[in-house]
DNA sequence: CAGCATCCGCTTTGATACTG
DNA sequence: CAGTATCAAAGCGGATGCTG
């Protein structure tokens, strides 16, 4: 990308990371370092092979990424954050956290990579019943198996299948969101063809963050359409 | 931008505010609303006039930015964020904070305007004395004066002109931040050509906020060429 | 197959000129 | 003042080819 050229730190920060998917590399890295070139290219559907290996260069003069030619048995070159990468993760999780009500207008066209959903899932949720007993969430939702874990009042998320989930939702992933932030109930979601497994009012002891988003409400339809 | 179509918030954020310019214009209006046209185009130097129309439409549609005719004696459009454009101030400051270390690499070819600098100020800047008296410190650095207020442990600050400064500072911005930062002594910054006038005492009162910045130090161009 | 580089058609951007 | 119109240049996306 060109330089802004002003001497101000927000343009001097795009000049680094402000190029067409630029910052979603550093999410890729961030999600699941380290990384192969394919891994990369397989959680950026649509880039170009040229441009990724562009933006790769790119950002490891501007020190966020850095390459390693990874040990014998698996003789590849691997895609890590460097320390100053990783400091890009309040910025990722603006992003994440402005765009949450965006994720309730899902397109038919949206690819889906089931660990997108990993740090989005952490930001947003909070149980609300701490003491409770340990659970485990399975999410068959996306191309990969996503498991939520509550213990302590501390949730943690991975692609992976659950020992013995507490319960099990499979079905489209916008529901299931719907669902587990507690904006739908379980009779909606079924209607959404969602599966349920398991002991379904555990999924009442969850909702959003309260401390997640801003304090402006989701712009509806009827904002951008006014009568 | 064409979309990405990836169903994962990070790629539906950059969806509305991932384009050239487009952050940009949020951080005038965020600097410095109600904005006109004419404002706007003078706080994003390079900017192509029809790029900048155009970018206005969509952030209206996004419901990032509104626009209103000025009452009669003003009688021009101005731009405003929405709520839902403030609630990206979170990301606006992540990326003050990440690129406080680029500003200590200013390229002649950089604009500046001083009212850039405001909110990085007010983010970096810390009062060691938080129950000394209040000071006022006037910075004459850019294409308008600025004035940072201490009082009380809270520090403001505008573009204008002090009453009665505390001590004023003259020269170029680098130093400058160099200076109130507590990076450069009162020695090294009259080498690089500042003027200071007053109690020159009261800067040594200021200091890089440690909460500001992530844990990882500035890379340095040693970093980037190793031998 | 992993990790690119090259080529080509298209879109976006930047610079300038022009208009109500 | 607040934009629209025009056009050359740069960037992007997709396909393909090359090298270990």
């Amino acid at each position: 990308m060109r330089s802004y050229d002003e001497y101000c730190a927000i343009a001097k920060s795009l000049d680094l990371i402000g190029d067409r998917w630029t910052l979603l590399i550093v999410r890729e890295l961030s999600l699941r370092a380290p990384c192969r070139y394919t891994d990369l290219r397989n959680g950026l559907p649509g880039i170009a092979t040229n441009l990724l290996a562009s933006r790769l260069r790119d950002l490891e003069r501007a020190g966020v990424v850095m390459r390693e030619d990874a040990p014998p048995p698996i003789a590849t070159t691997v895609f890590r954050l460097t320390p100053r990468g990783a400091d890009l993760q309040p910025i990722l999780d603006g992003l994440i956290r402005w765009g949450l009500p965006l994720m309730f207008e899902q397109h038919p066209q949206d690819a889906i990579r089931s660990h997108w959903m990993l740090r989005a899932l952490e930001l947003m949720l909070c149980d609300r019943d701490p003491a409770g007993p340990p659970v485990s969430i399975e999410l068959d939702t996306g191309d990969q198996p996503i498991v939520i874990n509550a213990r302590e009042g501390r949730l943690s998320t991975r692609i992976g299948r659950a020992e013995q989930p507490t319960v099990t939702v499979t079905g489209p992933m916008k529901p299931t969101l719907a669902l587990i932030l507690g904006f739908a109930s379980t009779d909606t979601a079924a209607k959404e063809g969602l599966a349920i497994k398991g002991e379904t009012d555990v999924l009442q002891r969850f909702a959003l963050n309260p401390h997640a988003l801003g304090a402006t409400p989701p712009p509806t339809p009827a904002d951008q359409a006014p009568t």
